[in-house]
DNA sequence: ATTGATGTAACCATTGACATTACACCGAAA
DNA sequence: TTTCGGTGTAATGTCAATGGTTACATCAAT
């Protein structure tokens, strides 16, 4: 299946913060008004941004400040704020290989290695990228 | 989400077919016993892999062979016939961004080419992953 | 105190994964 | 040519995750 859309609304939630703090009051209507969502969903996620680290948010009063420099949040630390699976593993695995199998016996240890690789060089992909980056390449 | 384990029973199901086609007749019975899961379920694994091209399956009389050499046979090969998304993309993407708002118009252009690079590493090391590789790495 | 916002809980609908039963069809071999 | 074992596939069911929505307690500032 997919990897879920929370991660493109959570950087789209990012870029929000950074762009319009100065000018309006960020609340999560203000970015669910952007994202095309529902407020609550961006508050849930906005949960997880703050969890991460990646922003503080305004109890009462309302309003969002990201807590990091844009040059200094990857892709990556969106991706793990809110995509997290289970071990970490992007690959699922089937469960009951038959242990009395040749195949069934080991096949997880041999293929697992190169799932995780591969994976890895996804993540080392994402860590690049920087919100910083995307800032520059959005027109003004 | 995570990648559906139909990735990794395609895997295994072809491993089968390779290791066990000359001591035993590979049925979807078989397969399934070794896979730990229910013979259906191999059946239509088995349907996907014919269609890519990678298997022929003996109609009537059951039985199962590869039409390419291990070493011809690609993970990404195996994952592309198994774990196809609409439009190809790993990453889901929300589909309502507000065309208004100078984020919410251009985010999907932005943001998607760093998501289309990501999976494409990801897809690169899978293709240089054979199925002769992971036979070389099973323990006889 | 009132106001506007957050943090959550509680639902709900939809979707996909995986499993299971059932059965029509096929091909070889008795 | 009937029988037998296997495939292809439809129908159903269960389960979990996603995305959406309403409701409401709580909070901070005016």
């Amino acid at each position: 299946m997919q990897i879920s859309s929370r991660f493109s609304v959570a950087v789209h939630t990012l870029l929000c913060v950074v762009v319009f703090k100065e000018s309006y009051k960020v609340t999560s209507e203000f970015i669910a008004g952007s994202v095309g969502t529902n407020p609550v969903i961006i508050r849930k996620i906005m949960g997880q941004l703050k969890k991460a680290g990646l922003i503080e948010v305004m109890a009462g009063t309302g309003g969002t400040n990201h807590l990091k420099k844009p040059e200094d949040i990857s892709l990556l630390d969106i991706y793990r704020a809110v995509d997290l699976f289970e071990d970490d593993q992007l690959f699922g695995f089937h469960d009951q290989p038959n242990p009395d199998c040749p195949v069934g016996k080991n096949i997880h240890t041999v293929l697992n290695h190169h799932m995780v690789e591969a994976q890895q060089t996804l993540e080392q992909k994402l860590s690049n990228v920087t919100l910083a980056n995307i800032l520059e390449a959005l027109p003004k």
